[in-house]
DNA sequence: GTGGTCTAGACCACC
DNA sequence: GTGGTCTAGACCACT
């Protein structure tokens, strides 16, 4: 999973980020059965209600849902997974795209900035 | 100057962030006087205190100075503006990037993303 | 039987539940046996366990006994089913209409509220 | 406040009701503002952690917001109030519905029982 | 053994 | 002083 977390956001924000992405990107398939929450809080180095936390919020987005005494399963509907991505993706464009804006850059700037800085990596 | 503030950053960074953004944007030209500390909390509907805080984290960057028993003044030092706008812009840039890619996209749909982002507005 | 559960109740309960209501409802009759445990469990998709546990409930109240070493029958005295039956609504009506005053409304706007339901489905 | 859980549901769960009726009757009014959680905690007896995750709950219905450092108001948004009082409404009375429709009760002997019920009190 | 809830107490950021 | 977060540890319901 994860063990390292900046500070400037909540811990538990943060996992549900990490959790989310791994979702997304296909880390877990969907109707796998995740670890227990004891198990992931100790791999990430949290408290068990952090964790605890963190996947009931994932849960929230509906990405993944818990059967009563057995455990967590990632969600089988692909779609829901689709359009968590979707949304996800285009509100990280959208504010980086007002954040520029915000610094006066117009468009043909802001994409000379995201080229260059592409072909640098 | 502003008194919208949203609910997931503390109020002062997002001062320090809106002056900054001021200040690089030319809206406060170089060596002028900014207003009383009380007069511009005033204005964002903050408590003083909070834009003090605000006034004295944009001084540590070097973009304002203060004239004791004055006020305070804008950097004459056009360089440390051009600096800190460089600053700001490549790092904006570069997280967003990361985002993406942590998100399993390569580059070519990065390039998309914000094309498409940007023709819609 | 039935196989689709809600989260927000516990699933032997909503078992109980079922079978008080098919037992009411007269879907079995009075000294009908009932499937073997294992079999009903199977076809509610639930553990035999918890199946189990939820008939045990239900003979609690009295509307089925076990017939050791042989199996369960519901109760042929009708009127256990039938004192049974006018528990259970009055107690919902009576919840129903708490819950409703609590809100702040009055008997004629409960009243009206029921009626539109009502003609709606 | 109150003081007074049931132990069918989460103390938490049953705060977060007992808050959402009492700003939807009226109870606490529109900008009015909260005492702090940990007064509110006092006076219900429970953890000031439970109120804290309740009032949370609360505050994503729209019912509440907070104000950094200061504390927490009821929304001036009016429209909110009466949309959130009418899902409420409408939901109860669903539930109601199809809890009796499933016990095999016609329409008619639906109102009947409440009408019965109504006169009764 | 699994997740869910609650208490207790501490620390921090913010106003 | 206010709300927000985190840890620690306990207990319970459910499977």
């Amino acid at each position: 999973m994860a063990w390292n977390f900046s500070n400037d956001k909540p811990i538990f924000q943060q996992l549900v980020d990490i959790i989310t992405v791994d979702i997304i990107n296909g880390k877990y398939s969907p109707g796998e059965k995740l670890l227990p929450v004891r198990e992931l809080a100790v791999m990430a180095g949290v408290n068990p209600n952090t964790m605890q936390r963190a996947l009931a919020a994932v849960e929230e987005s509906g990405l993944i849902y818990t059967k009563r005494g057995d455990g967590r399963y990632v969600s089988e509907d692909e779609g829901i997974v689709k359009s968590a991505l979707q949304e996800y993706v285009v509100k990280i464009v959208r504010d980086f795209i007002s954040a520029m804006k915000g610094l006066g850059l117009d468009e043909n700037q802001i994409l000379t900035f995201v080229k260059s800085s592409l072909n640098q990596e």
